[in-house]
DNA sequence: ATTGCAGCTGCGAATTGTTGCATCTACATA
DNA sequence: TATGTAGATGCAACAATTCGCAGCTGCAAT
């Protein structure tokens, strides 16, 4: 599950369609090297496919995100940025002081999610944060 | 530090001035049982002092928020709410199919913050989060 | 009590993201 | 291939928050 066809499929089987927006938004995400945010989305779409609206790629991208395709973080910096979800789940340190990101494996965050679970029976879903603090460095 | 004078006076010992609106906002977010947004905020504002500015609510809570005598945090409705620090850390978890919310006291997030200290050097600031997932009824 | 001015406020406009609705279209069915 | 329709899109209105700026004011120093 992690080639585009493989990703329309997924599409199709749940009963959504496959659009010319869908399959370049799509595009956009996964060719991004880094986490991308839907007005870069929108960019890098109209350039090759103009009239797309806005608001299109935010639906789509709601849709991606519940669909488990692609994580949404929000890095604080008022905009929230994508990822595919074939970059694997991880998580970032993000230094208040110096701006610095540091990336975290889930596993970290395993322990916090057994503990939600056996004392609250709450299943958390945690794919990918932004934690804030301070790093090493600016201690 | 948890009663209005204290408050106020880190203000002027950091060189900001104290002002109706300050003071009005002040006692809104210390007075309301619960979180209570920006909007609130305003309206129980300007029942008393009526011309008070939304965007003066909105720079009073980020000074507030700065001097760490407020928490902010996104329950994921499309607007963010406040709260006195005097009512402790704390944090939400929040049931993304009910719409429940379980307070959960700040040491089980310990285990993560020492495990991120220790592995990465890294301080984590985390006060007041909102963590989404499924609860044990909605399993 | 008066003065000076850095800090604060109100106002309106800009920005960022969401929503309602009329129209359009992908695609299942015939 | 033609047709019906649920699902998708574009657009414009809306909501939440931020910003620029001109004028106002708390307060420290006189
Ligand atoms: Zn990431
Ligand atoms: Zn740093
Ligand atoms: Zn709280
Ligand atoms: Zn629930």
């Amino acid at each position: 599950m992690s080639n585009k066809g493989d990703i329309l499929n997924k599409l199709t089987q749940q009963g959504y369609r496959i659009t010319p927006q869908r399959i370049m938004i799509l595009e956009a995400v996964e060719d991004a090297e880094n986490h991308i945010s839907a007005e870069e989305i929108y960019i890098f779409v109209c350039a090759r496919y103009p009239n797309v609206n806005i608001s299109t790629v935010y639906r789509t991208l709601e849709l991606l995100k519940e669909l488990e395709l692609v994580t949404e973080t929000d890095f604080g910096d008022g905009r929230v940025r994508y990822h595919s979800i074939k970059k694997g789940h991880h998580h970032h340190l993000v230094c208040q002081k110096c701006g610095g990101i540091i990336d975290v494996d889930e596993s970290v965050f395993a322990p916090l999610r057994e503990s939600l679970s056996g004392k609250y029976g709450f299943e958390a879903d945690i794919h990918h944060l932004a934690i804030f603090g301070t790093c090493k460095k600016c201690k």
